[in-house]
DNA sequence: TTAGGGTTAG
């Protein structure tokens, strides 16, 4: 609730007069989004008959919903004695404004039951309000009533449209019309761009931003910030860097939102200190920027750094959510912190958290990691009543495999089977593990399970980064024209740090294969393709940033 | 007599 100035409960206005003597709709305008004071000029519309005034009793409707008030704006809708178009299409963007997409929806009907046109404002509304709900039938809806009424061209409905499509992961459609626009705002370019980036698609996401800049057509912030989140998804450093150049060089403002965009780049592509350096020259910090922060720190080995952070977060007075304690959690198994990692879901409580099944897993995580695997098989058991779910199961599994304890792997393994049946990635733990265990009929039960299943494992993908290009590669990938000769040369690399010293851990990709198939596995893994590739299309020592 | 579509963390 805002702090109204003046006063709390009683209507004082302009010194001495009386409410009868003041505008009510200066009154109202007065008494903003208090809702005290908004009932009160309510009953002294209703005692004065000056009820059946439209346009008060719009704004009075209107800044109930900006109060949070919803139900007794609907309430004042519901009792008014006539409606107008005004009052209609003034509830139909509030809602939408201040969160509250059913109602949107509710009101849109009533001006199309009682035949009022809507305007390109009103459409903006409940295509954003579907968009919220993710309620695809009535955004395709909306945009027949949009054709049909001829605001096939209106800017402000069409960038609504591809962003209600992006939004809700009909990237196709999005895209048409995206492209059908005879003028293309900025807010189009973005909601697409964005619309290809939150769908998984940061390559399109980038190449549609090189489109734009070809054309000329000026980016601004929030463009930057989806190019950055799709520069975080496929570890593009160099156009990330390019970014951060191109802000500080045009001296855009660098938000909370546009600074944590970077941080998150930078934590991603793996360089921490230029992210921590972003972080630093920030005006403004929230929650989102904090965590971001804590979690680029984490992902990368530094707990006491992520732990550090976390400290000043809290001695500052910034309140941390459920998100942050993931990262500050997963900071701390990942960097063996358990005694911290302990203290930090102790204090959840302190800001009204409960520990949710993310966390249940850091922590099984974290005691796993550290080789204390019975404190671990204990805090998953006793998650009972909620039954541990399969990341729990994941989680301890690994440790069983990193820490060699089969017969507990095992133990595991079976209730992960039970837990989630029909998941290839735990078919192919599951049956790693009853071979480490030394199981092998298991190993042949659980591979025929899978082969019976029709069950395959998701592809994995390394990427690597030329001249602001990405480069994708799965294992064994024989895609590429430059194919036979990258093989070539890894078998070459191959070669010389075997001579080195190096031993291929065939263990680690044990699912049933033959020797052979193991070593072919291994040696032509993504991520020693990508490798090679990008050593060859490098001068030395570019590559590592040397 | 009102008001608009796009952007950050797991």
């Amino acid at each position: 609730m805002k702090n109204f100035p003046h006063s709390s409960n009683t209507l004082s206005v302009n010194g001495n007069r009386t409410l009868a003597q003041v505008s009510p709709y200066r009154i109202l305008l007065k008494a903003g989004s208090h809702l005290q004071l908004l009932k009160q000029v309510h009953a002294h519309l209703v005692t004065t008959s000056r009820y059946h005034h439209l346009p008060l009793l719009t704004k009075l409707a209107t800044s109930a919903v900006s109060a949070g008030a919803i139900l007794y704006a609907q309430k004042l809708f519901l009792s008014a004695p006539t409606v107008d178009s005004f009052l209609l299409s003034s509830l139909v963007t509030t809602t939408s404004k201040f969160d509250f997409p059913l109602h949107t929806i509710f009101f849109y009907r009533h001006m199309l039951a009682r035949k009022i046109s809507p305007t390109n404002y009103t459409y903006t509304s409940v295509i954003k309000a579907s968009a919220k709900l993710k309620d695809l039938k009535a955004g395709k809806v909306v945009h027949c009533h949009v054709l049909a009424n001829g605001f096939r061209s209106d800017e402000f409905v069409q960038a609504a449209l591809v962003s209600f499509y992006a939004k809700i992961g009909e990237l196709e459609i999005a895209r048409k019309v995206f492209d059908e626009m005879p003028q293309r705002s900025i807010v189009a370019w973005n909601s697409m761009i964005s619309g290809y980036e939150q769908n998984g698609f940061a390559e399109e996401a980038i190449s549609l931003f090189y489109e734009m800049r070809e054309l000329g057509v000026q980016f601004d912030s929030a463009t930057l910030v989806s190019l950055l989140s799709a520069c975080a998804d496929t570890g593009a450093l160099e156009l990330g860097s390019w970014v951060h150049e191109y802000v500080k060089s045009n001296a855009i403002n660098l938000d909370v939102v546009l600074g944590t965009a970077l941080i998150n780049m930078y934590s991603k592509c793996g360089n921490v200190s230029k992210a921590r350096g972003v972080f630093n020259v920030m005006n403004e910090h929230n929650v989102v920027a904090w965590t971001t922060m804590i979690s680029g720190y984490g992902m990368h080995g530094y707990g006491k750094e992520a732990i550090d952070l976390f400290r000043l977060m809290l001695n500052l007075g910034m309140c941390p959510n459920e998100v942050t304690f993931i990262a500050v959690l997963s900071a701390c198994a990942h960097a063996g912190l358990f005694q911290e990692g302990r203290e930090a879901l102790a204090i959840m409580k302190d800001y009204s958290l409960v520990p949710g099944m993310e966390h249940h897993v850091c922590m099984v995580d974290m005691f796993g990691r550290a080789g204390l695997l019975s404190e671990a098989f204990q805090y998953a058991k006793e998650l009972n009543p909620v039954q541990p779910t399969p990341a729990v199961w994941t989680a301890l599994l690994g440790a069983c495999k990193m820490h060699k304890n089969y017969d507990l792997g095992v133990e595991v393994a079976d209730n992960l089977f039970v837990a989630e049946p029909d998941n290839a990635g735990h078919y192919v733990l599951l049956s790693n593990m009853y071979a480490l265990a030394g199981q092998m009929e298991r190993v042949e039960m659980v591979r025929n399970a899978m082969i019976s299943k029709g069950l395959k494992k998701p592809v994995g993908y390394s990427i690597v980064e030329i001249d602001q290009r990405a480069h994708l590669f799965s294992s064994g990938d024989m895609s590429r024209p430059e194919s036979m000769a990258i093989l070539q040369f890894l078998d070459e690399l191959i070669q010389q740090i075997k001579e080195a010293g190096y031993v291929p851990f065939s263990q680690a990709i044990l699912h049933e294969l033959e020797e052979e198939e193991k070593e072919y596995a291994l040696r032509y893994h993504s991520e020693k393709l990508a490798i090679a590739f990008g050593l060859l299309k490098t001068s030395p020592g570019e590559l590592l940033g040397l």
